[in-house]
DNA sequence: AGCAGTACTCGGTACTACGGAGTACCGCTA
DNA sequence: TAGCGGTACTCCGTAGTACCGAGTACTGCT
């Protein structure tokens, strides 16, 4: 599937919320996850400006552990306003892809 | 429900393909239609944007009428382009929609 | 020593939705 | 008849997000 990236603004960085929720995690391993989803094209720097925003806005804790095959990982877990970010990204989700949908089918 | 804007860039574009497909309309009502929708901030001057950019990217025809309730109307019609990126739009949303679905449900 | 793979940072670019001001036409009413 | 609310479009600037490319750096293998 070519060039999704307009439709993956505003969803992506709502992806990584997840992804972390469910894992701590770090920035390398986000991008092939997302890769193996389906989101062939997302690549290491849009992933990385997306970690650098969560942690600003402060709602992931970082922990940089050594990795053994290469340089040190910053891993990244969700703390509680992360935690709440990303129901409100679901609860948005379900919101604008119920009523797109709805459009698909006719129901106007 | 908030600030939905970010979420709805690369979506808001195929969703006035959609509308225009299903009925020749002009800005004004499109703008009505997608606030009775649930998209009740999205404003006049963003339906505009989007509607000079499909007439720039020609996948539109337009024909101006006057109104009888106040200026002249700027009916917008698909073309053959129009609804081929239409298509390409719901084979996108279809694609994306279903990633993030399975995201969602743990399934990674 | 050099290369491939891992891992992160940073500066600039393109695209999109939004906000606000401006223009303009119509019908109604004080 | 002047003003107001509703209809209808245009234009310009702003903010936010994903992407691109270059750079840095660590490890193990050849």
């Amino acid at each position: 599937m070519e060039d999704l990236t307009e439709m993956l603004k505003g969803t992506l960085e709502g992806c990584v919320l997840e992804i972390i929720g469910s894992e701590e995690t770090y920035g390398y391993a986000i991008t092939r996850q997302l890769n193996e989803l389906g989101f062939a094209d997302v690549v290491e720097g849009t992933v990385y400006t997306i970690l650098l925003r969560l942690e600003r806005n402060k709602l992931v804790q970082v922990t940089k552990r050594p990795s053994g095959v290469g340089p040190p990982r910053k891993f990244y877990a969700l703390n509680d306003a992360g935690r709440e970010e990303l129901a409100k990204f679901w609860a948005k989700w379900q919101y604008v892809s119920s009523r797109i949908d709805r459009l698909k089918e006719g129901g106007r």
